[in-house]
DNA sequence: AGCAAAATGATTTTT
DNA sequence: TCATTTTGCT
């Protein structure tokens, strides 16, 4: 037995050695890094250094175990052990004393395969692994399971999924195959989509999947609801179908994994067993289905950290629930929070600033970042006419700053929607100002390369009908709708796949007639089949080989020139095939290894600050970002904060804390521009500036308003002034112009402007409408209305205009009708035709 | 079956 | 505004 004082002397020297291990931590970072055991929260505000955090404190998991705070010693400690450890402490040991003092001081060191380190991004689950391998070494960081919710319940159910009746080769289906395959269950139930649309259906049984409901449990528990049982129908023939067709989508690999663990608790054993640490990154953007999953496993050994900024919440529509970071501690009883307040990135006036716009919020946790950086410039905010002016305004900012010594990579654009960076690529291009936009339209979604991909599915799986039903008249074959729809009967009435009845098309009389062509068909697909089961050839050879037999790569290069992107973005694929072989860990790589990763891979995990230009993206994209300089263009009520936010006080507030991430992005410097007037979607808008901007100080801020209302410079009627807002606005919020509509039912899912609202306000406001001169004839083409016109309408009948409302790009008339009485109606939506006496 | 014209939809999108 | 999807026609 030990004496009591060496003891207390050996933990106390334990304790002084791990803090001088990770003493390049804040104190609050370092209590996360050492409390391993039980129950975390760590509250990360936005550049607080939490990815450090996370590393570090894995790497004390993997090296010194739980040492910090427990009080075993073990029993071989002598007086030499000691003194090793008080030389370790002090000055600059040998590297064999530290040798010795790490091995002292290790208590139960966790090996590397038995933490769990879930991120949302592939980009953070490498960048972690990376990291890791390089503070533990190679051996060590790659054993640590650190990867997406998504990727780690896939790689479960290829495990594992044989008790769900899945087999290990399951296709992941995208959210077009799942529209794709949504359409046909609709047609097939005689759903309108008038009545609802695939997107619709789709959200809500992605809602049934995060809450975990099942097609039966759904259908139980909305049964009295007549639209939410159509639902559930579509809902249990999608299921089924993607059952037939191996298939899983991305709700799914969450979903089908908690059913499992449910059902078949020897598995969910095995990974309770496993996973002694779990840690979740970006815990304020799980779902519900993500929590049941990752409690579940918590279960086992209860050491889950979690680590999140419930302000940086902005992905609701996704399914997340802030809740599930707001209620951990209810959650997880005997939990630990601690919060990281400290800011590493952004000067004093910058954090201000996103301090005062988040305190506006009532639902959140709530944390005050804090910085020793210095004070920093002042944040400009600049008022412009139009788009194209803010654009000039970014264009030539960024050429004055390259010019007084920035790099172009040191800006970043980052605006709200991705519809903003047209006006800002124009600009940037006529400045010759480098520039990358990232995300927006990306490459895995462009057709060609869906379509290259749906062939490599089909290979891979032919059962895969979906994919199947994309490419076999692609090019055309001569394979149509018809053919297709009688084969699936057949396929549905027999139990079996369309590729099963395709194979012996001839067999059918019902098909015979485009037997042939089917057999041309499928007979490229078998060759293509047996050249992928054949070790000897590689990934990108088979798809080499595709593009050659199906005809595929041919059709667009026929197609002409204003098709030669396609052609390159099918080479450009074939660069990532090659890539994906040269990286893959498997000694040879699988097509089924490739289309995993395609599925579950995504731009932004290309975005790399190499080269030299500035960034656009969205501010959802930035999210985790750092940048010099900022931009943030459409600091416009109806823009940020969206049109939609208005009337829902919960989306007021997460838009309210996309705009402190927005800001948080920015290190040294943040220009914020708001417009007059902006063309967006194809029609104008006058807006007001953003609402957000009233919640910053003033004493932060330098306001320029060179709003001229139609003057298309800046130069010499700038207005400055160093309060906020500089002169007062004018304007109205509304639109002008849109396209013409000749509906005529009352579907305002439907509503849109029409030519009739299309005008030159000159004066601006609603008064523009009132002065307008009288309706031409002709309705749909130019027709206006005015207060006392005398309408007729086709149902209705003839009526007098009381009174006009402008409502989104519409106008809602309030008509007083000779026999129907008064009803409002959109001008649009209405068919109105001018009564003249 | 295949084409051109018309309609449609558009906030954000970690997988 | 713009790309894609649906429609209406031959």
């Amino acid at each position: 037995m030990l004496d009591k004082v060496i003891k207390d002397e050996f933990i106390s020297l334990r304790r002084r050695f791990l803090e001088k291990e990770f003493s390049r931590m804040n104190d609050r970072q370092r209590e996360a890094v050492f409390c391993t055991e039980g129950p975390l929260l760590i509250l990360a505000g936005a550049g607080s250094g939490k990815t450090t955090v996370i590393i570090n404190r894995i790497a004390n998991l993997v090296k010194y175990g739980n040492a910090y705070e427990s009080d075993f010693v073990p029993d071989y400690v002598t007086d030499g052990d000691l003194e090793v450890l008080r030389q370790a402490v002090k000055g600059n040991p040998s590297a064999e004393i530290l040798r010795r003092a790490e091995e002292l001081c290790k208590v139960n060191p966790c090996p590397a395969w038995r933490i769990l380190a879930i991120t949302f991004t592939n980009k953070a689950a490498d960048e972690l692994k990376a990291r890791l391998s390089n503070m533990l070494g190679e051996e060590d960081g790659s054993e640590v399971q650190a990867s997406t919710f998504h990727s780690f319940c896939a790689r479960i159910l290829r495990r594992d999924g044989h008790h769900l009746g899945y087999s290990s080769h399951f296709t992941i289906y995208d959210t077009d195959d799942s529209r794709r395959l949504m359409k046909e269950c609709m047609r097939e139930l005689n759903i309108s989509d008038k009545f609802l649309t695939v997107k619709e259906i789709l959200n809500e049984i992605g809602r049934a999947k995060d809450s975990l409901l099942s097609p039966e449990e759904y259908m139980a528990q909305y049964s009295w609801d007549s639209r939410k049982k159509l639902i559930a129908n579509a809902y249990v023939m999608y299921q089924k179908r993607m059952k037939e067709a191996d298939a899983m989508d991305f709700d799914d690999l969450l979903y089908q994994t908690v059913r499992m663990f449910r059902t078949v608790p020897e598995v969910l054993e095995v990974y309770q067993n496993r996973f002694k640490y779990m840690m979740v990154d970006e815990y304020q953007d799980t779902n519900h289905a993500q929590f049941v999953f990752i409690s579940m496993l918590a279960q086992g050994y209860g050491n889950l950290c979690v680590v999140g900024d419930d302000d940086q919440s902005i992905y609701k529509f996704r399914g997340a629930t802030i809740e599930n970071i707001l209620g951990f501690e209810q959650q997880f009883k005997g939990c630990r929070v601690i919060r990281l307040e400290q800011n590493y990135r952004s000067t004093k006036n910058i954090l201000k600033a996103a301090n005062a716009v988040i305190s506006k919020n009532v639902n959140r946790k709530g944390k005050t970042l804090w910085t020793q950086n210095p004070e920093g410039e002042k944040i400009e905010i600049h008022r412009v006419d139009n788009e194209d002016e803010e654009s000039r305004f970014i264009a030539d900012t960024i050429l004055d700053g390259v010019a007084a010594g920035r790099k172009f990579s040191d800006f970043a654009v980052l605006y709200r929607m991705n519809a903003q960076a047209n006006a800002l690529e124009r600009a940037l291009a006529k400045s010759s100002v480098p520039y990358r936009i990232v995300g927006g339209h990306r490459f895995f979604d462009s057709l060609e390369i869906r379509d290259a991909i749906a062939y490599l599915r089909v290979i891979n799986n032919p059962n895969d009908t979906v994919a199947l039903l994309r490419i076999i008249n692609q090019p055309k074959r001569g394979i149509g709708d018809v053919t297709l729809q009688k084969a699936s009967n057949i396929a549905g009435g027999l139990g079996v796949s369309l590729y099963d009845v395709l194979l012996d098309a001839g067999h059918y009389p019902d098909i015979s007639r485009a037997a042939f062509k089917i057999k041309e068909f499928t007979d490229i697909i078998e060759e293509l089949r047996r050249i992928n089961e054949n070790p000897d050839y590689s990934i990108h050879y088979l798809y080499n080989r595709m593009l050659e037999l199906t005809g595929y790569k041919a059709m667009w290069e026929q197609a002409g020139e204003s098709e030669a992107g396609r052609v390159e973005n099918l080479n450009e694929l074939a660069s990532s095939i090659i890539d994906y072989e040269k990286n893959s860990p498997d000694e040879i790589p699988q097509l089924e290894g490739f289309l995993e990763e395609v599925a579950l891979m995504t731009d932004i995990d290309n975005y790399e600050a190499g080269s030299d230009a500035v960034v656009l993206m969205t501010m959802h994209s930035a999210k985790g970002l750092e940048f010099p300089v900022v931009f943030l263009p459409g600091f416009e009520d109806g823009i940020f904060p969206g049109m939609q936010t208005f009337f829902n006080p919960e989306e007021m507030e997460e838009d309210r804390r996309l705009c402190y991430v927005a800001i948080t992005r920015a290190k040294e410097k943040l220009y914020i521009l708001n417009a007059g007037s902006r063309m967006i979607f194809g029609s104008t808008t006058h807006n007001r500036p953003s609402r957000f901007l009233a919640d910053i100080p003033e004493e932060l801020i330098l306001s320029f308003d060179h709003y001229g209302g139609g003057s298309s410079s800046w130069g010499d009627s700038t207005s400055q002034s160093y309060g906020k807002f500089g002169g007062g606005y004018g304007g109205f919020s509304g639109y002008e112009g849109a396209r013409g509509s000749a509906g005529n039912s009352f579907d305002t899912k439907n509503v849109r402007a029409g030519a009739a609202a299309r005008s030159s306000v000159a004066g601006g406001g609603i008064s523009a409408l009132e002065k307008n001169v009288k309706a031409p004839a002709k309705p749909g083409a130019g027709t206006r209305w005015k207060e006392g016109d005398m309408v007729s309408h086709k149902v209705f009948g003839k009526g007098v205009i009381m009174a006009i409302t402008p409502m989104g790009n519409d106008y809602l008339l309030e008509i007083k009708f000779d026999k129907a009485g008064m009803k409002k109606v959109m001008a649009n939506f209405a068919n109105l035709t001018p009564v003249t006496n």
